[in-house]
Parts: C-alpha cells; sequence; structure tokens
DNA sequence: ACAAGCTATCTATGGATATAGTGAGTTGGC
DNA sequence: GCCAACTCACTATATCCATAGATAGCTTGT
C-alpha cells in the first residue's frame, strides 16, 4: 500500500512522468523506496482512477506524447491523513538473518564467502547512503533541489532536515548490519578455526 | 521464495502438521520468519507435489487424521543448495523511513505521537528478542530442544550459537531504530521547540 | 541513412502477502 | 450432555512484487 504514498511523495516535488518515477526510483530515491516500472504504470493508472493524480499529455518530438501526473488536492489530503496515521510496524522477514539462524547446515567456507558477499554489498550500499546524505545536506541533490526551489527557506530547512534525518537512520543500519557481518566472521573463526 | 526455506528449515528440526507451523511462525520463531497459515498450507501442498515434502497420514482422535510433513531427501538437498548459494540482496522497503523523509508534511504533534508508537513497539519487540535469546542461550527454548535432542553436543554447540548469532542481529537492529527513534525525539525538538 | 541506445508505456506470469472467511473434528470444563 | 476453545486444513480475494518481454517513437553519432 506504501507505493501510492511514496509516489505521491515523490510527485509533490515536480510533476513526473511514468518514467521519470522510475528512473528515481532506480536512483537515489530508490534508497528510500523502489519498486520496477511494471508496478509504477498500473499504479499511476489506478491512482489517477481513484483522483489522487491528474494527467497531462504533454508533446514529445513530433508525433508523440508522454503523461506528466500530477498530484490533486485529494492525493495531497490523503497523503497527509496517511502521514499522520499511526504506523503499524510489519514482520521483519529478511532472509539473511533466516540463514544465519541454520548457519550449521552449510559448508563454513560458503558461509564465509557469503559474509564477505554481504560484507561487500553493505560497504557500497553504505558509501551511496554516505555520498548521497552530502548531496542533501549541501542541497545539490537534483530531486530535492527542484523540490526546494518554491520553498521559502523555513520550509526548505524543515524539507532538508527529515531527508537527511531519513538517511542517518538508513545509515546507522547499514552499519549495524556490517557490525553483525564482523561478529559472522569472528564467529566462524571460533566454531572452525581460522 | 524463502517461505519454502524456512518450512524446510523448521521441519528438519521435527516433523510437523501445517497447523504446528502457523503456531510457530507466530510465537518465537516468528522473529526469523512468518506466515498466515492462508500460505503455508498451499506452499506445503506445493512442496510436496514437488518432492521436497512427504505427508505421513496421523490419526487424530477417533475418526480425524492430520498431516505431518517430512523433509525429504530432495527437499534437504535443495535447502543445503540455498544455504551455500549467494544471497541477492533485496531492496530496503521501509515504509517506516518514506514517512521519516516527508516529516515535514505532518503535524509535529502527530509526527511525536508516532514517534511514541514506534518505539513502544521496538522496545517490546527488543524485551521479546532478548528473552528468546535467553532461552536458546540455556537451550530451554522448546522447538530449539527438540531439534538438538537428537545431535550430539558439537552439533548442538554449532546450532545453538548460530541461532544465538541471528538473534544478536535482530537484537542489534532494535537496538539501532530505538537510537534513530531517540534521535527523532531530539530533531522534532529543535525544529519546532519542546 | 541508419543503427544503437534512450524515452515512454504497457502486458503477462507467477509467486508472495494480508485479510477474511469456511467447515469439520477434538478436548476439557461444568 | 453440552458449549467453548482449540486443532486442523483449506478457499477466496486482492494487492504486492520481480522478472520478462512487447511496442513504438525519439535522439545522436557516423
Amino acid at each position: 500500500m506504501s507505493l501510492r504514498y511514496a509516489l505521491i511523495a515523490l510527485l509533490t516535488g515536480r510533476p513526473m512522468t511514468g518514467y521519470d518515477i522510475s528512473k528515481s526510483f532506480s536512483r537515489s530515491v530508490a534508497h528510500v523506496w523502489h519498486a520496477p516500472d511494471s508496478q509504477i504504470y498500473p499504479a499511476l493508472n489506478r491512482m489517477e482512477r481513484d483522483g489522487l493524480l491528474t494527467s497531462v499529455e504533454v508533446p514529445w518530438g513530433k508525433k508523440a506524447t508522454k503523461k506528466e501526473y500530477h498530484v490533486t488536492d485529494a492525493g495531497l489530503a490523503e497523503f497527509r491523513e496517511w502521514m499522520e496515521s499511526p504506523q503499524v510496524p510489519q514482520w521483519q522477514r529478511d532472509p539473511a538473518y533466516l540463514k544465519a539462524a541454520y548457519f550449521d547446515f552449510a559448508d563454513p567456507e560458503a558461509v564465509r564467502e557469503q559474509l564477505r558477499q554481504q560484507q561487500a554489498y553493505w560497504e557500497e550500499h553504505l558509501a551511496m547512503l554516505e555520498d548521497t546524505r552530502a548531496t542533501l545536506a549541501d542541497r545539490t541533490h537534483p530531486t530535492l533541489a527542484a523540490r526546494i526551489a518554491k520553498l521559502g527557506e523555513r520550509e526548505a530547512e524543515l524539507t532538508v532536515r527529515y531527508k537527511i534525518y531519513a538517511y542517518d537512520g538508513l545509515i546507522a543500519r547499514a552499519r549495524t548490519e556490517l557490525a553483525w557481518i564482523q561478529d559472522g566472521f569472528a564467529l566462524l573463526d571460533e566454531l572452525h578455526g581460522t
């Protein structure tokens, strides 16, 4: 259900086509939410049908057009309502923890190799998060820049600070994962020799 | 796809009916994986069709029977293969972070209230995790006890240590969430007064 | 002039997931 | 003897999500 709100959230920054959104969802916005285009286009259609969005046909080249989606007042109202409604925390369901609980079924070397891969992934992910956080802090992040262009300094400050807050949470999470992976190496060493 | 492996993992401990599994998935095993019974029964049927499990009709009362599922050699082989295959880390998609990035759209008091709710949830969750971790460490956890009953001390030690390792990861994650929520309160105070 | 690659939108398939039911048998307490 | 609570298995519906592929126009470099 959150996809709808992620879409509205993005579109409050500036009107976009499904393609634009899809690209954003593959780049830095993906840290907060991601969906493939095959999910985005039907969702946009349904949301337009539900009156949360309106689309404007924009010429593209000589013959073609593209559909630019705008958030309606109803859409914004529903977004605000969601923002202020209590969040039902959902079950944690991460295959990495499932695997870890059963590491005794796998060869220690295979486990070590997987930990190395997880480590590489999270280190890269962490670097991306920190890069993005920096572009938020200096306001060069393109999506953010477009968003705050029309805002006063006070509003811009709030917007930026909350984005950074979200990223600080993601960064802390990534660091926690990396620390856990480190503990995994230590445990392997202890249980199966170095 | 991980549901299949979660089911095999559980069934390697002892044969169970769909109902047993459903109960386990609602209790402490739920920390590592959870699914409703409406997902479990069809999955078990499909897995039996695929040869990963076999079922034995066990009498229950005078007229009724129940189906007890056992892991086949093929099922165990597929589980081991999964355990040793590289894990594709999936996108993080937590609505809490999506919301946090757009807190400026909500009333500060509503945000504060939500943070309180999140805090309460994670504190309770953390307490449950720590309780469960303790029952793993002293081997009184019923599912674990059934699992290690047939194992030698060396194997039991490995099994227990890896379970504890998984829980330590979940505990660290919960603590990180709580620290982030604390930062949220501090940020609200700074941006909107105490 | 044309191919390669990008922009743009959409469909198909199949499993994952949540919520909400149906229905039959069993067990235990009063 | 009966009712409530529990055990057991399953179905229905609807959305979520990932992977894959279809189609068509546009832009750019050679």
